[in-house]
DNA sequence: TACTAAAACGAATGGCGTTCGTTTAAGGTC
DNA sequence: GACCTTAAACGAACGCCATTCGTTTTAGTA
């Protein structure tokens, strides 16, 4: 018992524990963390003030995965190129996304990348008064096409005989990540599109 | 005890209560509903499986409360409307939205919804190989501003100095729930300018 | 009138998040 | 090098809460 020589926890072990149990099972306990790292529950809270903090620890882990690129060329590319990383940030953990939604944002990184994303749009010719209205645009679609690819294949019932339309269009598309990729790259050339409209005029 | 002359409870009551109790607080506990119909806990169960079926029953709430509508005139002012009613029926309700992105959509009246809208791009030229595309497009710009709607202001924490174009981004908008308005009807400019690629060639 | 099933209740259970006091030792200070 | 503070793990216990089960009363029905 007592303080071990070297410590058995971290705030990043914990968050990377509970995430592989999320990954697996698409939720967690405390005492399923505390197993897997071979430690008490009650250790845990020597690190992290409780259960929503190891969520926070959760976004900012896969945020951290791979750090924000800062490319250069055309304002577009790399707007699409920013957005995409930011979708597969959530990707990449589907069933993480649902618990991340219940609580409030305040991951460094997160605020880091709106900032890249920003700067590109400023330069975009986006005026001031309309920029933070853009990149709310911008992020619900994000958010929104993330929760996507969480949710299963079936969530609309193609049963209910009263739907041809629907049924047929359910038909013609593919299934699971795949048509996900796909609605959301189509998402990006309707939105991004239309945002050509703010870019100056070429001098 | 036993059964009484006229049932306390019924799968709308219970909806009804824990929606209120939502609005209010943010969440809901079994013990509360109860308490709130004057009931004991255990009662519920003869209406309701559990808590997830509650949740359920509040999706189904939040539609019933008004029917979907079904305008004629321009497929984009259509579209328009039904999309603000979508968004409009979470909006009613902003801390209810997290719980419902944590489970399944089965809900008769969102197929319903789904399929009108279905219809309404079909018409206006959109392909059936792209359709559910174009919808997932849709839903997910609609969950993610739903999503908007609940989060609060200060999700973008200023403080950092690091972040000089987001922070002006952030003063220049203004806060609540007219800021997230506006930019949902951004987004609905955005999206909706680029589907008018698809219409037809007016003969 | 008899039977079935609905509807409410009370008690009990098990899980889970969280707190608190204790213990051991690491890291810094005089 | 002795001392003190504090980090870090543990064990026990608490309290909340969702859920289950058996019981009771009564509404609806054949």
């Amino acid at each position: 018992m007592g303080r071990p020589a070297t410590p058995k926890l971290s705030v990043e072990k914990i968050a990377a524990a509970a995430l592989a149990l999320v990954d697996k099972k698409g939720e967690f306990t405390i005492g399923e963390v505390a197993a897997a790292l071979a430690v008490r529950p009650s250790s845990i809270y020597n690190h992290l003030a409780g259960k929503t903090e190891i969520i926070e620890a959760m976004r900012a882990l896969i945020f951290t995965e791979d750090p924000a690129l800062l490319a250069s060329g055309f304002w577009m590319d790399t707007l699409r190129a920013l957005l995409r990383q930011y979708r597969d940030a959530f990707g990449r953990h589907p069933r993480l996304i649902p618990m991340l939604t219940a609580h409030t944002v305040s991951s460094p990184d997160v605020v880091h990348m709106y900032d890249d994303i920003a700067t590109v749009l400023s330069e975009a010719g986006v005026p001031t008064a309309q920029l933070l209205d853009v990149i709310t645009v911008l992020d619900s679609f994000v958010i929104g096409s993330a929760l996507d690819i969480a949710a299963p294949d079936q969530v609309w019932d193609p049963a209910n005989a009263r739907t041809p339309v629907l049924v047929k269009a359910i038909e013609a598309a593919g299934e699971g990540r795949p048509r996900a990729d796909r609605a959301f790259e189509l998402g990006l050339d309707l939105i991004l599109g239309s945002l050509k409209s703010f870019a100056p005029p070429i001098t």
